[in-house]
DNA sequence: ACGAGCAACTAAAGCGCTAAAGCAGCTGGG
DNA sequence: CCCAGCTGCTTTAGCGCTTTAGTTGCTCGT
């Protein structure tokens, strides 16, 4: 393949058209149901089975209504390779997570978000390809290579980062994209965006209003600008509040390094009696850490998750989060997809709904 | 759209290809790099190009060369619908979800799943095609569409159910597929599946070994084949090891049944001395529940939970589960889609590795 | 009553690619 | 020395659809 190096059409790889062996391609001989054959059958030409279908001029509606019963009888679809080679959109949108498999998986975040972009690509009959790949170089290939290939209308890039490689290679394939929780540098593409440093504050507000000072925050990989953001809001609101001890661990978001960091900081002789985990799985992790060390939650320690799902619930005591309706964000973040797609520039950024702070069991006054 | 009256086609629709409005066909007006651009750089005709990009005969090694070398510098790719116009795959498989979107996202299951496929499917360059809907008959309409418009080459059937009218209607659409877990009647497709009730009397041998007699079943919706094969495999290790006392109790997999059944159970009079949940989701709930009542795990309850992922090890005590690499399964299944895609029967049903228990702290003899 | 104008269609071209058929120029066996 | 049989290419057709450019056969205004 062109792009880099390996790929589609290695020069040894002896005609596979897109990865399978050759053999796959003598396979259907069984000739499809065409727009001809609906011609054939009202007695019309192919173009005006076309325009019918398509809602367009140039049939009456006796002959429009004709073509359409039958084509609803022969159980017609249009090929959708067809349409797009001549021009019309591909029909999908295209996301890609960049991430070692083995780890993701268990993080309800990505999940929840393509379920509630389903909701509106669904009713659309938009496709969603997906792809999990490990390094943002195999991201931007395959960008490349969804591009080239023609095979999406429009891309979502997740989780931007401070000096992000990919908003230019994107803008450079000319192909529509929403940049998914940037606020900073994204380039022309817009962004759905929440206010995570709003959020942040709220917190560490109403843990200093219960008591707490020595508040500590497992965050999430420093290289994600929302992750900088609430690092940054941390810092500013422990100095408006007075508060000296705060710290922020950046981990990879595993649940390992979660409950590690969290072990770490139980163990320090000033152990903060408050911590805030950038994600629901990390805090369930560490309170499965506390509960094993003997930490009572929330009489010795109090706990917030920066992200909210089944996780937090289903454990006890449920842990106070800050609860973002992720399915809606993924409708969000659709529907900019799709007007990006339809009318390019008319999109500017989008601010989805401050995260809110739901308080359950896992907070309380700062004990002993 | 044909199909079930509601869709593409639809006569007031003015022609919207595929979902979008038709502002956007007009978008793109920018013109493609095409394999003539190719044939003209190096001076060749488009065929010629072709048959070298596809490492077919008909060209010289040098003449090979300097194309493949052209096609590189000027960053080409094939486009996917021209291919598929032509016979070729689609070069994607599809999978279609059907569960209320809502509650679905937090079962690291598909998740996993769909990892596990990806490292293959990446590997070969062939996209997966997600949808989530709501229940089977749209299911079947996702089918029978992505089958009319040739989008996908493969599907992936998954939670097969007692009488599923799934696998007549796909095998009537001519696109191969794979059944997951599938183990009874599924047609001709090719299955892959686990050992469940192998695995369930493990556990309740196991169980029986520690003491416990009275053992509990929190079960998946009865409609899907592995939730039958494993209540009648209970029922079975029941009789075999003389456990009077056991019961299988159907939910709908979410959090909130599995934590209901969990508060009735404990409130019997004779309660459950171990407790056997089909998903890591609903034991994780489970041990919630328990914890609330202050009921002891494993001293007073042991659990067992049907399936393993993080969740199992992020809570206290550990959940012991029957942990079965889900990614792994996903790589297995993928593969098993791209053989039959590739080569049409010579693909036969599968069995998975077993499902093996791995004991951790959530289980112990009865105690009191 | 006659051409302009329109409605309702058909014919044909083209999207980018693959594949079958065609066609030069060479080699080599009888 | 001639032509079968290569190699290495080009030409052409065709995949299923959309779309533009016709082509009928009307109606209508004057």
């Amino acid at each position: 393949m062109p792009t880099s190096g390996s790929g589609v059409n290695k020069p040894g790889a002896a005609g596979a058209a897109s990865g399978y062996g050759r053999a796959a391609i003598a396979g259907k001989n069984k000739t499809r149901l065409t727009i001809a054959d609906i011609a054939r059958e009202v007695g019309v030409s192919p173009s005006a089975v076309s325009f019918a279908l398509n809602g367009r001029p140039g049939v009456s509606e006796a002959t429009r209504a004709r073509i359409l019963q039958a084509a609803e009888r022969m159980n017609w679809h249009p090929h959708s390779a067809a349409r797009a080679l001549g021009g019309a959109p591909a029909g999908a949108v295209g996301l890609v997570l960049a991430r070692p498999t083995r780890t993701l998986g268990a993080e309800p975040f990505y999940a929840q978000l393509i379920y509630g972009m389903q909701s509106v690509l669904s009713a659309r009959s938009v496709a969603l390809l997906l792809q999990v790949v490990d390094d943002t170089d195999a991201e931007l290939a395959v960008y490349r290579r969804w591009a080239g290939e023609q095979r999406v209308d429009g891309l979502l890039i997740v989780d931007p980062q401070t000096k992000d490689p990919r908003i230019a290679a994107v803008e450079g394939l000319g192909v529509p994209a929403i940049v998914l929780g940037g606020h900073g540098k994204h380039g022309d593409l817009p962004t759905v965006w929440a206010d995570d440093r709003e959020a942040m504050l709220e917190t560490v507000r109403y843990l200093a209003a219960l008591g707490h000072t020595r508040i500590a925050h497992v965050a999430g990989t420093p290289a994600f600008q929302h992750t900088q953001r609430r690092i940054r809001a941390l810092k500013d609101a422990a100095g408006q509040l007075g508060l000296a001890d705060t710290q922020s661990v950046p981990t990879d978001f595993s649940d390992g390094e979660g409950a590690a960091v969290t072990r770490r900081l139980l163990s320090q002789p000033d152990a903060p009696t408050a911590i805030v985990y950038d994600s629901d799985l990390m805090a369930v992790a560490g309170l499965g850490v506390a509960t094993e060390m003997g930490v009572r939650v929330p009489a010795e320690l109090s706990i917030v998750s920066f992200d909210d799902s089944v996780l937090t619930r289903v454990v006890h005591p449920k842990i106070t989060a800050l609860s973002r309706d992720t399915h809606a964000l993924g409708v969000q973040v659709a529907e900019a997809l799709m007007r990006i797609v339809e009318e390019p520039g008319t999109v500017g950024d989008i601010k989805a709904a401050t995260p809110r702070l739901t308080v359950r069991e896992s907070t309380a006054k700062p004990g002993r």
